[in-house]
DNA sequence: ATCGTTGTTGGAATCTTATTCCAATAATCC
DNA sequence: GGATTATTGGAATAAGATTCCAACAACGAT
């Protein structure tokens, strides 16, 4: 049995007698049926949805009739689940929560939104850059919307891919070659430490000089975790990680509790670690200055509102360096 | 602008209201805004779906009006979509594609299958042990269906998490503490290398010693290419590596084209790497020896069928321990 | 064994919604 | 100005869904 044969990342497409059947679907059906799933019993079922018993079952019945399944195993007491049923329900929620996915924004749209934009963003977008970002864009158009969800830089560049959303936001390091990349920002690493660290008078450090110490990791999906371990591997040393952890305030908070130094964005540290009482110390290494880049499928046929939020996201350090020149 | 509130990870439950309006979605409705939005015609919409373009005329408007938007700029020569409905067309497009799925899996119900299984499982499992135990798994349940997708390890466990799969397999060392873990396999890492390498000859290896050669590498996301870049760092040590690839055929390809050694399972390397005139030397580090594990969301919730399907991936190493004594 | 209750389903009547038919309107092109 | 393309409104017709009413089945209590 080869591999191509069992795995099903994409799904097959359907046979016309399947495209036929995809008619007799109904959204009514469907949330009547789920509805006898929850309550196990058609009577209270029809009692929920405000409807005779007598009309669910002949929907339930109809539908069973056109689709040629069994869906429900018929109890004195009740109604259960075929398994035919169950691979019907997982669907059929999906479905319903689409339905209200296209209920909620079309609401939105009716009191005024203009546009939607669906971005993916690593963690350091988001914990340093977006919330600025964000709300200088929503000042300038506030009848916009966006729906952003944190992915590590890998999964950012996947769920483009796959159209799951329409812009990303994620490490340079990342393999996007399958799209079209556009700059976003630059950020600094800074060395994170107590004030009464060894480290803690110097203006400036090579990371090769932190790896005598102890060390707090960020978790071991995150770019910059991978790229000190190449780092400290390319010097011939090695890390002392004393614990992982999942984000830039955790290393903080690991760091005050003296569990040794953090690496993390300057940005980040402003953001989170401001108040802690912690030195924050530039790299001097090259790799210190990371990128962060925008990823888009086609940027030809972005809708005119995800073309918006590049073309403000691609203009914000061009502005930047121009107000610095 | 807090981080919380502008990463949309859930999306906000519906408003009443918003619950009201979904009743005012229909699948027929859905299905002739695609047509119109590809077409960008209702003439050429209606005539596509078989049915009076007044009809179609009627639905697009009752929709708007139903819902307080609009969809559309009606234009002379046709009509083209506001962003409105370019945030629907999203939608209706997910949607549709989930009642296909609904039509396939039912039509394969009522031709005989008896369950579905979903799952996510990561590069190790599916080169080495799923093909040969999905087979005999079929050979017992020839009507079960399994939907199998590909996913890095950490990917699996967040898929697991949200509930767009059943069961899991990835490395133990991903992150899963939410989640119930069952023992899958275990496997053993060989170093690849061609017949002429000066390693060739030896019977087993530590990792250190082939530091001082190049070295192929898996790409970032791998938990083995994780393992043995901190494996050298541990060994004050660096990997010299040439090049990463994204899966063990191609690990073995670059072997074969004497960019290196290549580390992989010892499996994968049967199934992918015989006939290339190679050798594979296993590891003598106590880390080459690796586990595979089993993830679900909640065992005791598990559809009958993916309870069968845990408990035969359960059984399996059960009945090969069983097999030796 | 009988009776009452719970629950599902079938048939006929009624109601609601969708589609078709027909025509009007508007914009563009020749 | 006329022809064509395209959308939409109104009325009539058709189709499908729901309600009403009753029958049937299974279970539990007596």
């Amino acid at each position: 049995m080869s591999l191509a044969s069992i795995v099903s990342d994409v799904p097959r497409a359907a046979t016309p007698a399947e495209t036929a059947l995809t008619r007799r679907v109904d959204l009514t059906t469907l949330r009547l049926f789920v509805a006898v799933c929850d309550e196990q019993n058609l009577t209270r079922a029809a009692q929920r949805e405000g409807i005779a018993a007598s009309a669910v079952s002949k929907r339930m019945n109809d539908f069973e009739l056109a689709f040629g399944v069994t869906l429900f195993k018929r109890l004195a007491k009740g109604m259960a689940l075929t398994p035919a049923g169950e691979a019907l329900l997982h669907h059929a929620r999906v479905t319903l929560l689409n339905v209200e996915k296209i209920a909620v924004e079309l609401s939105e749209y009716s009191q005024g939104v203009r546009g939607h934009v669906r971005m993916l963003a690593n963690l350091s977008a988001i914990v340093q850059h977006l919330p600025e970002d964000l709300s200088a864009f929503f000042a300038a158009h506030e009848l916009l919307r966006v729906d952003l969800q944190e992915r590590p830089s890998g999964q950012v560049v996947r769920g483009i891919e796959e159209g799951a959303a329409d812009i990303g936001i994620c490490s340079a390091e990342a393999d996007s070659r399958a799209l079209e990349v556009f700059h976003y920002r630059y950020d600094n690493l800074v060395v994170v430490m107590r004030g009464d660290h060894p480290l803690a008078d110097r203006e400036k450090l090579l990371f090769t000089e932190t790896l005598d110490y102890d060390h707090v990791g960020l978790h071991t999906a995150s770019s910059i975790y991978l790229r000190s371990q190449y780092a400290a591997a390319q010097a011939g040393k090695t890390m002392r990680l004393r614990i992982n952890v999942p984000g830039f305030d955790a290393v903080c908070r690991m760091v005050q509790a003296n569990m040794g130094l953090g690496l993390i964005p300057d940005r980040a540290f402003e953001v989170v670690g401001a108040g802690m009482g912690l030195r924050a110390i530039p790299l001097r290494d090259g790799w210190g200055r990371r990128e962060l880049k925008i990823v888009v499928r086609d940027a030809a046929h972005l809708s005119a509102t995800s073309r918006l939020m590049l073309d403000y996201l691609r203009a914000i350090e061009a502005n930047r360096v121009r107000q610095a020149g």
